[in-house]
DNA sequence: TTTGATGCAAAGTATTTGCAGACTG
DNA sequence: CAGTCTGCAAATACTTTGCATCAAA
């Protein structure tokens, strides 16, 4: 799906919701799923507002939330670094990520549906979600 | 590995390291190798007070950095609700965490290294540690 | 005795919230 | 026009840190 095509359905998504669709949404929706870097709420904030000043940080926030609700962006919760975002796939797929320069690099590999089938089943376990993040180093920062 | 031993373990390898080995500590070690709940920092402070008073909160965050440093425990970072300590079973491994009540229970799968090396291997990451933690609801409160 | 550990309180940091005014539909 | 959204600043909540004092070895 190109980028046009997402924020067109997105945008639809929001307006079928009852929410608005603002300058200031439109700039950070289209930041988030452009974005290949896993950008974190503040580095959208930075981005947007080269080309659109009247946005805070909060309503990046706000934006952000929306968009979690919705299931249109992923959320990689990184504890004391703060979250990071994927809006390009927002269905759940492992992240190598590196604790050396911070790079959060996507895996193709994104159906364990067997796997956590398995598990959940032992337990009685209703499964909504899941994460499957990997720590290291990125090839880069390996030398 | 029973928990006298793996209390006298982890005894050995802070003395190993010059580490003093102090009355609160052993409280904190004992109450986080010994709790089934993957308690948070809070937690574990309001088990250790009753016995050991004179602990502090900062002693606890640490003592936990301590462990984590020795990998002789696993943090859970759950973001906006804080970290939880699996000190029972400090090797990565899946945990299944409730939305709804918050509990968290170890699954028994904990091999995921031919899985981890496949996606390592395209992209010449070097491995140092993974989490795979499922998110729904446990099965008292699908009811 | 030496030096690392403790407790306290203050600082830090990512995120959320309350509110008055602005703007979408 | 009605009601939502925005920006600002204050509030939150978990965790870390600085420092004077204490105690393990």
């Amino acid at each position: 799906m190109d980028i046009q095509k997402r924020l067109d359905h997105i945008i639809s998504l929001l307006k079928e919701r009852g929410n608005r669709v603002t300058p200031q949404r439109i700039a950070i929706i289209k930041a988030i799923i452009t974005s290949e870097a896993h950008p974190s709420a503040d580095l959208i904030h930075k981005t947007i507002i080269k080309t659109s000043p009247t946005t805070s940080l909060a309503t990046v926030y706000k934006t952000i939330k929306l968009l979690k609700d919705i299931n249109e962006i992923l959320e990689l919760d990184l504890g004391e670094e703060g979250s990071r975002y994927d809006g390009r796939r927002p269905h759940p797929h492992p992240h190598m990520i590196c604790n050396s320069c911070g790079e959060i690099r996507d895996s193709e590999m994104d159906d364990f549906s067997s796997i956590i089938d398995e598990l959940a089943k032992q337990s009685g376990f209703h499964v909504q979600s899941h994460r499957f993040d990997i720590f290291g180093l990125c090839a880069s920062c390996r030398k």
